[in-house]
DNA sequence: CTATCTGTTCGGATACAAGTCGGTAATTTT
DNA sequence: AAAATTACCGACTTGTATCCGAACAGATAG
């Protein structure tokens, strides 16, 4: 079982799969979609799926290499525009361009990323790219704790979005939200920058 | 069916149904978990668990109620502290007492919060606690996006929280997550007076 | 071009978990 | 203490994930 596929037609059928995975999800959500549907929609038969996947939680596990992928994809497209950008820019053109891939294929990857949580990969490559950004701006390189500022803007800024996007009724428009985060991650960077500068040999 | 219990023994039978939930949930874990299982550990049998809950949705919402009094009662014992205490105390305080509330029961409500995200009562306690401290500090009525920081503030803290728990190598300690989270919160906040401070009568 | 072999597809068979039902036991009411 | 109500039970039903062996298609060899 959980055989590659190594002929192309079986390439197809693969992708059919992962494909009807997405959609499934977005019409009946994760819990709601099953193996049946699955394989209903990518025209295939049941059995066909454990050929490729060991189980169902496979196919999730492929639709998230996909979805990290896209994630990835998109941070390697922005780097360069990390130049040039203030620390605000950066934060809030992370999180529309975050929040337009939580959008696509019909909302099946934001059912699908609130209930996998993600993955380390997508996280350490936004803690690289933080890294850049602290290259091209070496003031920050004064501080100390930057790991967990990073991981603080950084999972508060993923969940707080998440979150808001899948709230039937937010009470604050996503604007507010993305300002809000902005200006949260300035002022604490700011803050600690700051303290750093006060103490200039302390460990 | 799903009907209310009169006689003690059924109270008995429910509240026990309840326990084993949570002792189902963190050997199983929230996915594991089975009906029969349930049944077994409570001492009851299947057809049991579906005279008082219309489901297994149902069993773990009343675990989760349960969770939710517990916050509630330790957020309400925690209001009179509110009074004497920075910002920073605050939240590292907060931030203390929500670990051991989720460490509590072995980590069975550790797993159910990581599965089932946390209910409105709770983000609504603690808005109006962040409201509480607000009149007491009055200041701070002075911001205009309080509900944006709010917001944020609390989501990250509560993630970051649950998602360092939850990992099984974390690379920080938690007092320097809660350090980290403490000054965020801050520095955030007093950025936002300093604002509010320098543009008394715009809207 | 036929035979053979290997990768691919299929859908009925199996395993297992959730939820139901009709009957029995315990408790309360009259 | 009989009747009525409440509580309890576990075999049965239903539905879903997963497996398997037969049929099929494409590649390879003689």
């Amino acid at each position: 079982m959980a055989r590659k596929p190594t002929q192309k037609r079986a390439k197809v059928t693969v992708d059919a799969i992962i494909e009807a995975g997405f959609i499934a999800v977005s019409t009946s959500g994760i819990h709601g979609a099953t193996t049946r549907q699955i394989a209903e929609i990518s025209g295939v038969g049941v059995g066909s799926l454990y050929e490729y996947f060991e189980n169902k939680e496979a196919i999730y596990a492929a639709m998230n290499e996909r979805f990290v992928d896209d994630i990835l994809v998109m941070l390697k497209k922005f780097t360069p525009e990390l130049v040039r950008v203030s620390l605000e820019d950066l934060v809030k053109q992370l999180l529309y361009l975050f929040r337009d891939l939580l959008q696509m294929r019909n909302g099946a990857y934001l059912q699908y990323f609130r209930y996998s949580r993600y993955s380390p990969q997508i996280e350490s490559a936004l803690m690289e790219l933080a890294m850049h950004y602290v290259m091209y701006n070496p003031k920050y390189l004064r501080v100390q704790n930057m790991m967990t500022i990073n991981y603080i803007c950084i999972n508060g800024g993923i969940y707080s979005v998440t979150r808001h996007l899948s709230s039937p009724n937010p009470n604050m428009t996503f604007d507010e939200l993305v300002e809000g985060l902005a200006r949260m991650t300035t002022s604490y960077a700011n803050a600690e920058l700051e303290l750093a500068l006060k103490m200039p040999f302390a460990e």
